[in-house]
DNA sequence: GATTGATTTGACCAAACGGTCAACTGAAGG
DNA sequence: CCTTCAGTTGACCGTTTGGTCAAATCAATC
């Protein structure tokens, strides 16, 4: 007895067209700033037919920002309790890294939610999110007390990771007005190898 | 022939009331989000009489934006050619993240507008900011060919100073929410001081 | 090719929005 | 007291917004 009717094809790509569409103009707008009628043109549907395939404004927010919450977690769940500290660490960075380079609309979507208060996923944050970090904190205080890194506060070290990574896609219009146009991430990875490489074997 | 007749003692007071309740708003509903009657109820005034201190919304929000961006850069103005490089990096540090604890909402509304593009205040970007930003990472690039500091990118320098004092207050409820509501400051300020000085003096 | 349910849309609605205006109030100087 | 002008506001307006609905169209199955 399924709950839920099997999806028909056309209700699958239509969904997907207007999951993109919403990212485009969420992502550039903030929730209030974003319209239905820009999002229904930017998928190439009416807007009642948005509407049939979304009970709600607010549903299309919701459903992006929590199939997002994965992907935005798992650089963070690769870490590895039993590699190389440094080595983890240094691929946790660039993962991270890789991710607002190659989806700089996810990274601002979640920024500009957090930076409201995080109205619609405020629970996620201290749910998963907390004891997916208590978790990685505990393998990153564990190899400091066993001499394989410096010490340094985990938390604190997990959220440099953060802001030195979204930085480059939330603020990107700073970033690029400030080097003339280049792009950031070349020399970002670089950097940001030898911080974290000068941090943790000091 | 002044162009600009005196402000009286009510319109200098009354100014500053409304730029406060903006800046109150603003900063937590970004711009399109925040609405004049919120504004007018934050300041204790009715909307009319909001629209006869300033001409419109954006220019409320302009007002702020320009006034905000003085007190933004003067930490990085402070930056002293003939001071000891690390002790100056350090204290840049250390006032740009004074900035986030004592003033998160000005942090926040100038993310909110840089997050969406800087359509507001692009131009400043790519001028008074750009200036500011080549003058003091040419001071950083000459500590560095001095043997002064270790080498770094003095852009990505600055750049990861502003990701990382910024993100304690733009990111103030995922922070507090992953520390179980902890006062993340003191942690912060003795971590980025670590970080820098083993960046700096590897 | 007839039927049935999935899909699409033009027309519409109530609420919220930024902004206007004429009229009212208050305060300061003569 | 009266005049004058700064300050204030209730009522209002046109537009935009999220959302609804009945009717039309399409697609799959029999």
């Amino acid at each position: 007895m399924p709950a839920t009717p099997p999806l028909t094809r056309i209700q699958i790509k239509n969904r997907q067209v207007i999951l993109e569409a919403g990212l485009e103009v969420f992502s550039q707008h903030g929730f209030r700033g974003a319209t239905l009628d820009q999002i229904a043109s930017q998928a190439g549907l009416s807007k009642p037919n948005l509407l049939y395939y979304f009970p709600s404004k607010e549903a299309i927010h919701v459903a992006l920002l929590s199939s997002l919450l994965d992907t935005w977690l798992a650089p963070l769940q690769a870490l590895d309790d039993h590699g190389d500290p440094v080595a983890e660490i240094l691929d946790y960075v660039r993962r991270k890294l890789a991710l607002s380079r190659d989806f700089p609309r996810e990274s601002r979507l979640f920024a500009n939610e957090v930076l409201q208060g995080a109205p619609r996923i405020g629970g996620a944050l201290g749910g998963d999110l907390k004891t997916l970090v208590d978790a990685k904190a505990a393998v990153i205080r564990g190899w400091g007390a066993a001499g394989r890194i410096a010490p340094v506060d985990p938390y604190h070290l997990i959220f440099s990771i953060w802001a030195l990574t979204q930085h480059y896609a939330d603020f990107d219009v700073q970033v690029r007005a400030v080097l003339g146009g280049e792009d950031p991430f070349p020399g970002a990875e670089a950097y940001l190898e030898q911080l974290f490489r000068r941090l943790l074997t000091a």
